[in-house]
DNA sequence: CGCGGTGTTGAGACCTGTCAAGACGTGTGG
DNA sequence: CCACACGTCTTGACAGGTCTCAACACCGCG
């Protein structure tokens, strides 16, 4: 069940079995969603975290316009607002953008999971910071970054997300995102994704079909996104 | 000394006289950067936070092409870098916008300190936390807002953290960043901010001369801006 | 007194947005 | 089995915000 979180998290740092156990001690409930629901409302007073089990989640935010903004996608193993167990109430919404299976870990669970275990505290800061390298990276993308290299940006990074838990056979990946999605992710409109990708596609750089993506060209493609992994933070140091 | 520092951590909760001492008694030392300065190299391994004492501090992210972009801007009482605390290495450089005075606190002792009092480690997470949500918020004005409402929204939100740590009179406050810097900040080039900045002045609703910044109509900027607050989390949850 | 950093201005180019229409595929109900 | 609705993808023409590339003004400072 959380099999796909503990893969995140023993990529980058030791968990005993004594921390495991009490991490799978915690869950205390699993549940489904549909596509496009609200799984956590900006505003509300949360006292659970969300772990995704299966499926992509998002948080968003939306502008007086009525438009939405992304500012990161998950995918199963990622806590999706791991921040709410100190923030409380989030400035943001968490939204499906597929049926999803869901775990919850309670607030008052996590207190007592990082006092018994400072070391798995340190673990969880650590991926609330590594959310913050990838809000950082998001930031650059958008302030930067022309669309072509935000949407090949995209298609890097998740590439490396998915494959940390398993989700990628031979640079193939499941990509449920509509055009409108990846619009609403990269700060563009649904037309230009789809011009773009038309692009992409032509450069023989990807293929991107069925939600499948497959990266045809790696290193054509880092290039063209300037996709440099160090923010994602693969080596991580021992806490 | 790090006065601000407190003020900025009971601006949100609580912080006990016990708990106070031991931040007091972590600082390992103080010492005056110039201007232009790299406080803290991406990629270098860390052993020590920074805290910003006086001065303007950034994050700075180098893009290939030679642009710059900021990642998030520090005023006296903020750590620039605690995240460096769990991730170690950082994927970003902190440069001096100013000259500066900076208190150093070693790893080790943060760990003490929040091994110590769990409450503290709690409120130091809820400060990356935080960080985190700023990021967000940047990432959607880079994404989705115009360089009016961004030049605006930084000018909100400046104003907003400076009055925190005591720094803002009636509105108005020391602000030293260049119109490059600026730029740099937003995702624009620093022609379009003088234009941008000619007609807020214009439309009179800031003022910004000699490295002062003065909000004249705050709900005009606030509109422009379509500035919500909420991001900076003002009103926290007790931990 | 010259110099480097900063701020200002103008003209033209270009990337991305806007608006609109249509194609395509799939599920649903008659 | 067909008709229809709906979401998604695609295409075209045009508009507009921001960038690029100068050049110049201003000013504090060595």
């Amino acid at each position: 069940m959380i099999n796909s979180h503990l893969q995140k998290l023993r990529r980058r740092h030791d968990i005993s079995t004594a921390e495991e156990a009490a991490i799978r001690d915690s869950i205390s409930d699993v549940r489904k969603v549909r596509a496009d629901e609200v799984v956590a409302r900006a505003g509300d007073l949360l006292s659970e975290c969300t772990l995704l089990v299966e499926g992509w989640l998002a948080r968003v935010k939306d502008l007086r316009s009525g438009v939405r903004q992304f500012t990161e996608l998950h995918v199963p193993g990622d806590f999706a607002d791991l921040h709410s167990f100190t923030l409380k109430r989030l400035e943001h919404d968490v939204v499906s953008l597929t049926p999803c299976t869901i775990a919850t870990v309670p607030h008052e669970r996590m207190r007592e999971l990082t006092e018994t275990f400072p070391h798995l505290g340190r673990v969880y800061w650590f991926s609330t910071n590594l959310d913050a390298a990838i809000h950082r990276e998001w930031t650059v993308c958008m302030a930067r970054r022309s669309a072509m290299a935000r949407v090949a940006h995209l298609l890097c990074e998740m590439c490396v997300r998915l494959d940390i838990v398993g989700r990628v056979q031979d640079r193939s990946f499941d990509f449920p995102l509509t055009q409108t999605d990846l619009a609403e992710c990269l700060g563009l409109t649904s037309v230009h994704v789809n011009r773009t990708l038309q692009e992409l596609r032509k450069r023989k750089l990807i293929s991107l079909e069925n939600r499948r993506a497959t990266i045809l060209e790696p290193d054509a493609l880092h290039e063209v996104a300037e996709f440099d992994p160090a923010y994602l933070y693969l080596e991580a140091e021992p806490l």
